[in-house]
DNA sequence: ACAAAAACATAACAACTGTTATGATAAAAT
DNA sequence: ATTTTATCATAACAGTTGTTATGTTTTTGT
């Protein structure tokens, strides 16, 4: 092994290309039929490459998804910093959302793997893994806002944290299927208003 | 053919117990493991009877969805019966949630179709009908209220149709994934709430 | 009773699936 | 320089897929 050095092509980089082939794939295929030749193939190489760095498919599977939802809490870490009080916790929220055109593809990856895991329950598991997880990051923004008096005293943590989870949620699979229905002045709005009504 | 009669089994009660049976096999496997060896040996019948009664996979799996959403809307329906105001609406969106555990299969199928859908965009279209029907219903609920002056004026009932859809969208795919983080009175509460918060 | 049609069963088809084994080539380590 | 290891290509495997064709049986219409 050489160095660690910033210009050499390190194992990892190599398996995030394949992810992101298959991620290409997923969005432009649909997950079940993402099979290991097509993404060779949009990798420009052959199976050979992909069997080489992932155990078995879904073991790809699960680290291109990982990366989204990764990808999605740095940035709403990210777009956290130096913000305070409920314009925070709205400015994370919205990160989530597929404001931007280019975010619908992150979402249909996201819907493609909750329809996919449908019948399939250690799928199921590690999606309600990534769910616990984020629950337990707006429950500590929920908390901050009550210690702080900005929302209201009698408000249940987890719940509120549910409800957001499911509002974004709602909305991503809304712009998937009705990309017309939800401008993002919109979408802002509907997490504005519902944050709003957490104010103390 | 014989006249009509309630005691015989017709065509389409024959279409109807054949998605049932891949209903149970979607629920039970997932949608892209539904195969039509699968639902014949749940039919305890072989692929025959499959092929002869509908013109492929495709026309089998959307009937086994219209199914899903018309017993819905219907169910919505018979719910309002008899019921007026806020009260009416809330009944109406309530019935679309995942309440009880029976429920639960219905929105498995829901989001195992809408998972599918990716990359397939006739089926993403397929959904998108439903979806505008769903918003269509809605939005006269809540042109009958805002005409009756029970909500505000300056609400924007397109908008608002499509908020109560993301809710009910988001919960249920909550529930599917994370069973233990929506009781039926928290899923109560938080369509009443948000009902609520459109009042006049 | 007889013919026509509906309701299935069976089997074969070609295409595709994930996985694995085996080589070849290049990089790295010693 | 030589050996080991990483990186990939190729090919074959056994299984599954939707679809179609061809039967066989049952029901229905006349």
């Amino acid at each position: 092994m050489s160095a660690d050095d910033s210009s050499v092509r390190t194992q990892r980089d190599r398996r995030i290309e394949v992810a992101n082939a298959a991620w290409r794939v997923i969005v432009r295929e649909g997950l079940d039929r993402t099979s290991m030749r097509a993404i060779a193939q949009e990798l420009g190489a052959t199976t050979g490459v992909v069997t080489h760095y992932f155990r078995d498919k879904e073991a790809m599977i699960l680290f291109a998804l990982e990366r989204v939802f990764e990808h999605v809490l740095v940035d709403m870490q990210a777009a956290a910093q130096g913000l305070t009080g409920l314009a925070r916790l709205e400015k994370m929220i919205c990160i989530a959302l597929p404001l931007k055109m280019s975010d619908k593809d992150d979402w249909k990856v996201w819907v493609a793997f909750l329809g996919y895991s449908i019948g399939r329950e250690h799928l199921v598991i590690e999606h309600r893994k990534r769910y616990d997880l984020l629950r337990q990051f707006i429950s500590q923004e929920l908390t901050n806002l009550q210690t702080a008096k900005l929302i209201r005293a009698d408000i249940d943590i987890t719940l509120e944290a549910n409800a957001l989870i499911a509002l974004v949620d709602g909305i991503g699979t809304g712009v998937v299927i009705c990309p017309d229905q939800f401008s993002a002045k919109q979408q802002r709005y509907l997490v504005q208003r519902h944050i709003n009504s957490l104010s103390a």
